[in-house]
Parts: C-alpha cells; structure tokens; sequence
DNA sequence: GCGAACATGACGGATTCATGACAGCTGTCA
DNA sequence: TGACAGCTGTCATGAATCCGTCATGTTCGC
C-alpha cells in the first residue's frame, strides 16, 4: 500500500499556454512527479496512447477542441484520472467538467501544493484498483507470471510473442469476465487505435494454437457470441 | 454496465450546526441520495460502524474533534470515501484536509448541484470496486452471472445467446416485478428500436426452452396476462 | 362461445466468428 | 549493410447461429 520504492508518478500535462506549463512543471516535478506535456486536445490524445500518465491535468482552453470534449474522448476508451485545470470557476462549468467525466476540478491560480495534494488523494483512491491484478494468475493448467512475461504449462514455457501475453494477460486479470473487443484493443493495443478490432479474433487463435490442448474445441479462451471473450479455468 | 434499477445512494452528513445540515440534508435528498445526519464527531464514527454509508460528508468544525482528526480516525478503520465540507478556504486547510485521507475537499457556501456532481464523480470511481457483489443474481436453481454474461443451473452451463442474456438479466433485476413488453423493449433492444414487441414473446419462448425444467408450464418464466412477463423463484 | 392475448414452429436474411493466406515491418545476426 | 526469421495487421471466404417476422394454433378472461 505504501509508496516506498515506488517509481515517480507521472502525470500529462495538458495547456495550450507554454509559459504556464512551464511553471506548472516545474512545481510538479518538485513535488517529485514526473511531467509530460502536450499543448493541444489532439496531442494529449497522442500523447495518451503512446504512454499513459497515472493523471492527466486537463485545461478547459485548448485551441483545437475544448477540455469537456477532450475528456470525454479521453474517457470513451480510458480510465485515466483526469484533473480539470482552469481559470474558469463558475460552478455550471465545474458540474460540466466532472459530468464530462473528470475526477476533479480545480481552479487557478493555482496553489502547487494543494494540486499536488489533490493528485496524491486522486491516486491514493485509484492504485488500489490498479495493484489489484496479481502478479501470479493461474487459469486451469496455466501459470500467467505478468511481470516475468511467462506462460507455463506442465512446468513448460509456452513461446508467446509480446501481443499474444499481453492479451492473455489482460483477460486473465479479469477473472473470467467478458472483455469486448473495444475493451481488449484499448488496453492491449493502446487507447487510439483504429484499425479493425478483428485484429482481436486473430489474436486470440494464435493464442488458442498454443495455450489450449484442443485449439478446435477451446476450454479456455471462450468466445462470448456478440460480446466478447473470457478465459475461464 | 448501467444503474438501472440501483438504490439510492447514501450519505453521511456530519455537522454540528443543525441549521445546515437541514438545508444540505433537502437540497441532496432533492438530488436523490439517502442522508443520515450526525452532530459531531463521536456520533459520526458511531453511524459509521452502524450503516456504511457510500460517502461521508465532514465539516471541519467540530465541538468534540475537529475534522482533521476525525477524518484520520474513519480512515483508520475504513476505506468510506470522505468529502470534507467547511467553510475554511485556506489552501493550507485543504492540504491538510487531503492529507488527513479525505478524497475532496470543498468550501462553503455550497452549491448543491457542484456537490452532488463531486459526489457522483467520486461515486464512479469507487464503484467499480464495490460494484462486485451484486454481480451474480440467483434465482431459483439459476445463476446469472452478469460480467461473466453466463448462466448455470446445476452447475451446469445454459447456452444463452446475447439477447437472450439480456433479457434475463433484466428480468432477474428486477426481482419478480412484472416487467412490460415496452420497457424490456427499450432495456435489451434500446430506445431506437422500433419494431414488433412480439420479438419478446420469441425471445421468452427461446429462454423457457432453455431455462426452464418444463417449458410447457414454466415456474420462472411467468407470464402476466396484458401486462408482460416477471421472473419468479 | 368469442375475441384478445399469448404460444409455437418454421424460414430466410443478417451477423458474427473461425480460418488460412499473405504482405509489410522489425529486430537480429552475420 | 543485407539477408532472414518472426511478428503483426489485413483480408477473403465459409460456416455457424442468431434474429426478426410471419402464419397458425392455443389459452385465457369475460
């Protein structure tokens, strides 16, 4: 639960103003977070999937898109903590921005110190949910090691390639529920990625070839018709 | 996936100036939410052990403790989710406030509408991890297990189709409570749909076939003559 | 007994998924 | 650098099955 030994936290930076980014960062990478900064809604969005941050610090003004629209975007394919950063303090704005799916609002100026509090009460609420998923899962006759990127069988080593393990993983960690296709993309393919979610089915028949014992009849990787997948024991 | 049919959700208001508490209590019940007040400290942790509410409402100023140390103390025992409420703006306050384990932290004068919004914002957070219970409904000898989209009876695995899912889980929802062609309708197709709502009645028949021991006089599956279908133990 | 409401069975169109093939890309190793 | 193997995303095809509609039979309430 504790923090001890942790990486620094890293957070993305969203404001069109270079000058307040600057100081922004500045403040927040002394308060030992890790900052990466983007100037634009479409940026952020880029930014988003390329790495995702612990938080996101959102400005209502973008000059592309507003903050509202950029967060529901962001929202539509991830659960990322999203701060609400702005100059704008009329409470309609502040029930428009958490409606938009933001965790908090704060207003500026801005006091460093209680935005980095509010940071810290954000991820305390969220890593919890995070560090949920173990790092050992076992699913019938398979052991999934997640941070040895291991599959094993019988004590044999199964020779996934890197998407089929992260697949694998991700309907491990969640415990026989149906993962969509939509859900499975955005969190092993990253959030923003636009191709044709079949990529899925294929994905799982390379994963079928070599995790189950009968890969025409499969025990494990259950098609949900119209739904999804699981991985059941 | 949505809050069809939820109960309200409930707070805890804890402030010593009954004046208050009588405005805060109507305009959230106006919002919707369930409010049980308590006056001070002691009585807080008290109402706290006795009926977890989903959120804490804290005012700092306290006649026993004051909110800091009170907030300190809940968390000491429970992970409840705490909006401190008080009238101190200092940004040292708020610190300390988040410090002490609050998830948020808003000043008077309140307006109810931004209040409730960080309420639900802070609701939506925490509820996913909370949401896990109520995720398998039983129903005589069924189990409808809703994220895992899957139904046994005997342990046993019935082949339902997605429609066919849906239906039932809205059924079994709704505890035995007639539901009417129309709002099974707008539940498992949708608002957009447009056609026939004999498509219930084929879909009822398809479920009795596969769920019912004597599809010929169904003991779940009862039909309510001109009114629609409910699911029965 | 009559009409309305519901049950039943069948059918064709539409969805949805499995499967195998293939070309582009990436990183590796000589 | 160039060859090469392995990984990835795309596509076409075919099979499975699901779904909405309809016609007809049955039951229920009055």
């Amino acid at each position: 639960m504790s923090d001890t030994g942790r990486v620094a936290h890293s957070l993305l930076l969203v404001d069109d103003e270079p000058r307040i980014r600057r100081v922004l960062r500045l403040a927040l990478e002394d308060e030992g977070y890790q900052v990466a900064e983007a100037a634009n809604g479409y940026d952020a969005l880029a930014a988003l999937r390329r790495e995702p941050p612990d938080v996101v610090l959102l400005d209502l003004m973008l000059p592309d898109r507003d903050g509202f629209t950029v967060c529901r975007e962001i929202r539509r394919a991830s659960d990322v903590p999203v701060i609400m950063v702005t100059a704008r303090t009329d409470s309609h704005d502040v029930v428009a921005g958490l409606e938009a799916g933001a965790d908090d609002y704060v207003t500026k100026p801005l006091v460093a110190k209680e935005l980095s509090a509010r940071i810290r009460a954000l991820l305390r609420r969220v890593e919890p949910a995070n560090a949920r998923q173990s790092d050992l899962v076992e699913v019938g006759d398979l052991r999934i090691d997640v941070p040895g990127a291991e599959v094993t069988r019988d004590g044999e080593v199964l020779p996934l390639t890197r998407t089929e393990f992260k697949l694998l993983a991700e309907l491990a960690g969640a415990e026989g529920k149906v993962l969509s296709r939509e859900q499975l993309l955005s969190k092993v393919w990253g959030y923003g990625y636009f191709g044709d979610s079949r990529i899925v089915d294929v994905h799982i028949r390379r994963l079928r070839l070599k995790v189950e014992r009968d890969p025409a009849s499969p025990k494990h990787l259950v098609t949900a018709r119209g739904l999804g997948y699981r991985l059941v024991s």
